[in-house]
DNA sequence: CTCCTCGATGAAAACCTTTGAGTCGCCGGT
DNA sequence: ACCGGCGACTCAAAGGTTTTCATCGAGGAG
């Protein structure tokens, strides 16, 4: 049997070869139970002989389903992106979406402009659902994506209320209490704290936990914390703060690897040596980092991989219409112990 | 007229409220030559106020077009993502791609599980092209894609023949020149450089733009080069082992800016002082690295931004089926002059 | 006044798949 | 022998758009 030329080949198709109509062989493709053994090997054989792949217009045009998925960065500050956190989150989104068959369309807002953009298209029913990555305070994208008729999972705890979203967040709070009782355990006594920034939930639940685990309040918190916010050059000048502040301290847990590294800096230029003089708990374990520092840092892992898996798997959870039990997770954290503390 | 609850707009219904058919509304959309002022203008005041989009999946099955394309980065070292490059490079696509209105479909692939899958996915249709980055060396995925009947273009040059691609590098060779040429300047007698890995084009290229810059042939070339792995560590290691090889060294002309950042704490560790001892050049220019080293970084500016602007526009011309002129475009370099040299 | 041309428009086919309604044959029960 | 029921299957409609072809009307040439 000659087939045209170079055209792909069609449901149609498939189904001639196997001798069956269109709509048996449209049955054995989604594993609609109502389908004999034979007809069922036949399809499939003839599926296998022509390399039949559906066609997702067709498919996408009858279901009312696009097969697509938005991933939407929302990110005031574009530099931010060259923090290595984004690329694995990307990858890691890339992957996950990829394993269950879903097209990724990445979606990275910065201007008002690009709001509006992201705006029409996600209305625009050109994807059945999101993944939002949205950390900023009073960050207008929730409040747009909010009122959108799209099931959407955040990363992370996005500003504002959180009735009915759907979110899978680290145990930021959690990580920080390990960290510094890790820290109290080594014997220190002055704690120092270099935080993120002020505006974004991960950093203020980092902060918290910092604190209950030493029983401050916001006062006593104060004095022994600066804001390095989540920069390289930000942990360099908070460390260097917080060094004058408190020459006495003897520890300090810093809420980001990219700001322990500036942190490490700083403290080797005034000529304290770590772990023996300060000890020092980066927060992220970001492979590249972590282990590259002079020492190696001892850090706190939340694992980026894992909550862009478990995002996925929520939202496809709610494109089925699963009812899900719990709207909101949260993933532990772990200290994974290296030189620097 | 009190239209259905929550159903999107049809372009049926378009065509109703503007007082004309189906067909015409279409032209009017698509900017077909054949349509009156008047019906262009009562179908704009129609798409308009009903909000319309136009049905992705129904266009996509009558044109055969998908209105996607998917973007390629093939990398057998996953780590090298954490690299801000690549993180430059997705930032870049997606924007331009959102700019044309085309879905970015990205795809990493690591594996040759990935690349089987990458395989079945471009053939399958899902894409109506492709953006490759493959910058190693017998990359099987390049061999893969050119089977395909598919319009690609490539970043930098890919491995072997490029007998009727189409791609969009950088001047490498041309700004490996440049930063040569201009340490040079600066009276440096005994200029070193840390090259690339040997298996990405990009990196010869550099090397060869340091070699002819200077005169130098392999031999005379081996006994100043070090290859730095495009990894900070590896930039560190190439320049202790530069400065063990050459004492006298004055100058070093580096093939990227995270090397650079490495050769530069060697260089402090080793009690040189930068520019005095030794002048450093980078190359990339990166944003983030070449101005916070200490000193900030003289490099070469590749404007990654711009590259991936081309590559989409060239990709779009030949989606069009426009015939273009150039399949290859190279891209000029810069140097920006810091304070390293 | 008629014929022709040409531009604007409409009707309908085509793109490929899913799915609800209907058909067919067969079995067991009466 | 008939009927009901059931499992496996086929038919055909529906989904929203582009595009070809035909139609219609107006305006110019003869």
């Amino acid at each position: 049997m000659l087939v045209s030329i170079h055209a792909r080949p069609t449901l149609e198709d498939v189904a001639a070869r196997a001798g069956v109509s269109r709509a048996t062989a449209s049955r054995v493709l989604n594993a609609s139970p109502r389908v004999s053994p034979e007809a069922l090997e036949a399809v499939n054989a003839a599926v296998l002989a022509l390399g039949y792949q559906p066609n997702r217009a067709a498919r996408a045009l009858v279901t009312r389903r696009t097969g697509a998925v938005a991933v939407v960065f929302s990110e005031p500050e574009p530099k931010i992106f060259d923090d290595p956190h984004f690329a694995r989150l990307i990858r890691a989104g890339a992957r996950a979406l990829a394993d269950v068959d879903v097209q990724m369309v990445l979606m990275l807002v910065h201007s008002p402009d690009d709001q509006a953009r992201a705006h029409r298209f996600l209305a625009g029913g050109h994807v059945d659902g999101a993944l939002v990555f949205a950390p900023h305070r009073n960050d207008e994208l929730v409040s747009i994506v909010k009122k959108l008729p799209l099931p959407v999972v955040y990363a992370g705890k996005p500003w504002g209320s959180l009735r009915g979203m759907h979110l899978v967040d680290n145990d930021n709070e959690g990580g920080a209490v390990l960290a510094t009782e890790h820290l109290k355990s080594l014997g220190r006594k002055k704690i120092v704290h270099v935080a993120g920034p002020a505006d974004e939930l991960s950093a203020i639940d980092r902060l918290n936990g910092f604190k209950s685990a030493l029983g401050l309040d916001d006062k006593g918190a104060a004095k022994v914390t600066e804001d390095g916010g989540f920069t390289r050059e930000g942990g360099r000048k908070a460390m260097a703060a917080l060094l004058a502040k408190v020459p006495s301290l003897d520890a300090v847990f810093v809420a980001s690897d990219l700001m322990a590294a500036g942190a490490l800096e700083t403290l080797q230029e005034a000529g304290k040596r770590v772990p023996e003089d300060v000890a020092v708990v980066g927060f992220d374990d970001h492979a590249t980092i972590a282990e590259h520092t002079s020492p190696p840092l001892t850090s706190v892992r939340q694992d980026s991989d894992e909550q862009v898996k478990h995002m996925v798997e929520h939202l496809m959870k709610l494109l089925r219409d699963e009812t899900v039990k719990t709207k909101k997770q949260m993933l532990p954290t772990v200290l994974v112990r290296r030189e620097s503390a």
